[in-house]
DNA sequence: CCGGGGGTAT
DNA sequence: ATACCCC
C-alpha cells in the first residue's frame, strides 16, 4: 500500500530500519502479535533542525543590546570565533584572526568569548524549550538541535480534516514552479508549520532567531537549514535530495565526512559528492570497512538512518586554557588550580559526582602539526568526589591539584624542558548519586507515598509500544542549569495537556501575560514599559526573588544563598546601567521588524508579516505547547522538601533531574531508570497541582 | 586549522 | 588512550 509515499531517494536502509527502529513507526502502526504482518509504513521520518543565528554574538547582544547597533565580534584568544550580521555585512567572516578582521572592519567591536559560562546556558534553555515540546532533542554543539516530530506530526495530520488546504511555512528548497501545491507531502507541511512555531516560541520566550530545516533524516534536515540564512527556514521535498547534495561543493560539506576521511577519499580520487555517489562500494569497503563505507556512500546520496538521539545531560565537564607558551611546572600547577576551580565549582552546580579525571595537554611541535593531544585519566577516590557534591569546592580542589600533577608528570619529564600549549581538566564517568547503588531507598522513599515502587532499573530497552508514553516523562531536566529554565517558567500551558485536545485555547500563553499582576513587582531598576519588551527569560529572571535579593546588598539565610538554583543567578547585570535599557527598547522594536521575514518561497501576497494571521488549517490552530513540565517528581510534598538540608535538597534534585531519556540506553553504562511507574506519579500529581514547581520556594515574604 | 567545548568509535 | 567527528 500506499508506495505513494515514498518516491524517491530514501533508502531501503530506513525502509528496511524501520522494523528495528521503533521510532520510525507511526504511532498508526499498532503493536502487531508476535509477527509482523502489519506493513509497516515507510515510515519516513519528520527531522527538525534549529540552527540559531551566530549564536555567542546574539547571547552577548541580549546581555548589552548596544551592541546590535553595531558590529561585534566574539574574540578567543586571537580568532573572531563569531560575530553579527553587522561585522558580516563588513567583511568579517567566523574563526578570522583578530587582525584580518581589523584590517577588514576597524570599527569592529570585540567581546571576549572564552568562558562558555552563558552561552552554555543559553544553549540549554533552548534545548530544554524544545524538549517541552517533544522530548526527541539531541544536541550537536551549542547552537544547533535536532528533533524528531514524526509522532506530532502524525497526530496533527490526524486531526486535519483533509479537506482543509496544507501551505508551507518559510521557504522550500528549490522550488521554483509556480505552484505551491505541495500538499502531496502533508507531512513536510505540517512540519513546517510546527518549526515555524518552535522557532516563535525561542523568539518569543528566549530572545533568541535561528534557522530551520525540515527533512526526512537528519542530514538533509541539517544541510537544508542554511540554504536561506539569518532568521529563516527551509523545507526539504524528497524529489529535491539530489540537488542539494549535488549544489554541495566538495566532500567536506557532507556532515560526517572529517578533514580525515576526506583525505581518503580524495586518495580514491574522489572530490566531489558525486564522485562518491558514483564510486563502487567495494573500493569504499577496502579502505573504510563495510558499515564505515556504506554509510559513507549513503551520506553522499542524502540517506541517513541515524536516529535523533535524546541527548540528555551532559557525560563529562571539561575546562581547558590554551596559550603560548608554558614552559614551567609552577605555571603549569597555577594553570591547573586555576582550571580545577571553575570546573569543580560547574561540577558542584551539576550536582552528579564524577568517578574519572583526566588531564590532557598539547605540546607545541616545531612541525606545527597541529593537535596531537596527549592525557592521563585516573579514578577519583570517592571522598574528593563527595566533597565536590557536597560543596567542600576549595577541599575538592585542593585534593585534587596533586591528582592532576601526578598525570601531569605521567606526561612531561620536567627534568627536561617542555613547551606547552593546551591544558585541559575533565570530569567524566559522571554518577547520580541515590537510587541505584546505594542509599537508593534511604532518601527518596522520604517523599514516595507509595515507599520503593521503583526498583532498579533495568529499565527496558524503549520498544514501540513504550515509545509513546515514554514521551510524556522522558524529558526531564538534566543539569541545574536546564532546571533552573523551568523553574521561572510559569508553565504557561497545563503541563500534562493530553496532546489531542489541546483546545484550551491559545491557553493562558502567550497573550501578552506579560501579566499585570507581574509588573507590580517590579525591581526598582527596571523601567516598566522597557519590561514588558524583554524576552519572557529575562523578564523571569527580573522577577525572581534571586535576583530581587541580589539587590539587597548582602546575602539571606545561608540555605537560600547556598542553594545552587540560586547562587548560580546571576541576574542581568545589564540592568546596573539605566542606560543599556533605552537600548534594549530599541534593540526589541528591531528585533520584531527582522523577524517578518519568512514567507512561503512564493506564495500569497509576499513578505507576509508575522503579525498577519493566516487562514490555514484547524492544525494551525492547535497550540502547541509543552508535553509536560518537569520540576519535581510528582509525589514530592514541597514543604517537607523546603525543609530539607539544603545539601540534601540538592542530591534530590540531582537525582530527578539526571533522568536520562530512555532512548539513549548506554550499552555498558548505569542503566537509566524505567520511568514508566514515575511517570505515572507525575501525571497523577501534575494535576492536582499545576504550581508544582520551584518559584514558590522562592517567594519573597 | 584556530578556539572551548562536546560526542562516539576503536 | 587515541582518533575521529561536530559546532
Amino acid at each position: 500500500m500506499d508506495n505513494s509515499d515514498d518516491e524517491m531517494e530514501e533508502d531501503e536502509t530506513e525502509w528496511k530500519n524501520s522494523f528495528v527502529d521503533s521510532a520510525a513507526f507511526s504511532p498508526a502502526a499498532p503493536v502487531s502479535g508476535p509477527s509482523i504482518n502489519v506493513t509497516p509504513r515507510p515510515a519516513r521520518r519528520v527531522i527538525l533542525h534549529f540552527d540559531l543565528d551566530c549564536f555567542y554574538a546574539q547571547v552577548e547582544m541580549i546581555r548589552n543590546p548596544a551592541l546590535r547597533l553595531v558590529p561585534l565580534g566574539i574574540q578567543q584568544k586571537y580568532i573572531v570565533v563569531t560575530c553579527n550580521y553587522v561585522a558580516r555585512e563588513r567583511g568579517v567572516t567566523k574563526l578570522m584572526s583578530i587582525t584580518d578582521a581589523k584590517e577588514k572592519c576597524p570599527e569592529l567591536v570585540l567581546v571576549k568569548g572564552e568562558d562558555l559560562t552563558h552561552y552554555r546556558e543559553m544553549s540549554y534553555k533552548v534545548t530544554d524549550l524544545l524538549m517541552s515540546y517533544c522530548p526527541l532533542v539531541e544536541r550537536l554543539g551549542f547552537d544547533e538541535n535536532f528533533m524528531d516530530v514524526t509522532e506530532m506530526v502524525e497526530r496533527r495530520l490526524d486531526q486535519t480534516v483533509e479537506s482543509d488546504r496544507i501551505s508551507f511555512k518559510g521557504h522550500i528548497y528549490n522550488h521554483f514552479s509556480a505552484d505551491v501545491k505541495a500538499s502531496d507531502h502533508p507531512r513536510l507541511a505540517v512540519a513546517s508549520h510546527v518549526a515555524s512555531e518552535l522557532r516563535e516560541a525561542i523568539h518569543n520566550k528566549l530572545g533568541l532567531t535561528g534557522c530551520a530545516g525540515i527533512a526526512t533524516n537528519k542530514l538533509l534536515a541539517k544541510l537544508v537549514s542554511g540554504t536561506f540564512k539569518p532568521n529563516q527556514q527551509t523545507t526539504l521535498l524528497p524529489e529535491n535530495v539530489s540537488d542539494l547534495m549535488g549544489c554541495l561543493s566538495g566532500l567536506r560539506k557532507v556532515p560526517g565526512v572529517g578533514h580525515q576521511t576526506a583525505k581518503r577519499l580524495q586518495a580514491l580520487g574522489l572530490i566531489s559528492v558525486k564522485d562518491l555517489q558514483l564510486h563502487p562500494l567495494n573500493d569504499l569497503i577496502r579502505e573504510f570497512g563495510g558499515p564505515n563505507a556504506q554509510r559513507l556512500k549513503n551520506l553522499a546520496l542524502g540517506v541517513d538512518d541515524s536516529p535523533v538521539t535524546p541527548t540528555g545531560a551532559p557525560q563529562s565537564l571539561s575546562d581547558e586554557d590554551s596559550f603560548k607558551k608554558m614552559s614551567s611546572t609552577k605555571e603549569v600547577l597555577e594553570k591547573i588550580q586555576e582550571l580545577l576551580s571553575s570546573l569543580v565549582e560547574r561540577m558542584h552546580k551539576d550536582g552528579r559526582q564524577p568517578q574519572t579525571f583526566r588531564l590532557t595537554i598539547r605540546r607545541y611541535t616545531v612541525t606545527n602539526k597541529w593537535f596531537s593531544r596527549e592525557s592521563r585519566q585516573h579514578p577519583i577516590p570517592s571522598p574528593i568526589g563527595q566533597k565536590i557534591t557536597s560543596g567542600s569546592i576549595e577541599d575538592a580542589v585542593v585534593q585534587l591539584v596533586p591528582l592532576a600533577m601526578k598525570l601531569f608528570h605521567k606526561m612531561v619529564d620536567s627534568g627536561a624542558a617542555f613547551h606547552l600549549t593546551l591544558i585541559n581538566v575533565c570530569f567524566s564517568n559522571l554518577q547520580t548519586r541515590g537510587a541505584a547503588v546505594s542509599g537508593k531507598g534511604a532518601i527518596t522513599s522520604f517523599f514516595t507515598q507509595s515507599t520503593s515502587p521503583r526498583k532498579t532499573q533495568d529499565d527496558s530497552s524503549q520498544s514501540a509500544e513504550s515509545h509513546y508514553l515514554d514521551h510524556h516523562q522522558v524529558g526531564t531536566c538534566n543539569t541545574m542549569t536546564r532546571h533552573r529554565a523551568h523553574v521561572f517558567t510559569k508553565s504557561s500551558s497545563s503541563s500534562e495537556a493530553t496532546l489531542q485536545e489541546g483546545n484550551q485555547k491559545a491557553s493562558g500563553c502567550n497573550p501578552d501575560e506579560t501579566d499585570n499582576t507581574a509588573s507590580d513587582r517590579l525591581p526598582p531598576n527596571v523601567d516598566p514599559e522597557v519590561f514588558k519588551i524583554l524576552p519572557e527569560e529575562i523578564q523571569k529572571e527580573l522577577l525572581s526573588p534571586a535576583y530581587l535579593n541580589s539587590l539587597s546588598s548582602t546575602l539571606t539565610s545561608p540555605s537560600v544563598a547556598e542553594d545552587p538554583l540560586i547562587s548560580n543567578i546571576k541576574a542581568s547585570q545589564m540592568f546596573t546601567d539605566s542606560q543599556n535599557i533605552k537600548e534594549t527598547k530599541e534593540v526589541a522594536e528591531k528585533l520584531d521588524a527582522s523577524d517578518r521575514a519568512t514567507t512561503v518561497n512564493h506564495q500569497g501576497p509576499a513578505g507576509t508579516s508575522g503579525v498577519q494571521r493566516e487562514s490555514i488549517t484547524k492544525e494551525e490552530k492547535l497550540p502547541l505547547h509543552p508535553s509536560f513540565d518537569c520540576e519535581f517528581p510528582g509525589n514530592v510534598d514541597p514543604g517537607v522538601f523546603s525543609e530539607l538540608p539544603s545539601d540534601v535538597q540538592r542530591e534530590l534534585m540531582s537525582e530527578w533531574k539526571q533522568q536520562k531519556p530512555v532512548l539513549k540506553t548506554p550499552s555498558s553504562r548505569k542503566p537509566g531508570r524505567s520511568l514508566t511507574a514515575k511517570d505515572k506519579d507525575r501525571k497523577a500529581a501534575g494535576k492536582s497541582s499545576q504550581t508544582n514547581n520551584l518559584f514558590k520556594y522562592f517567594k519573597p515574604s
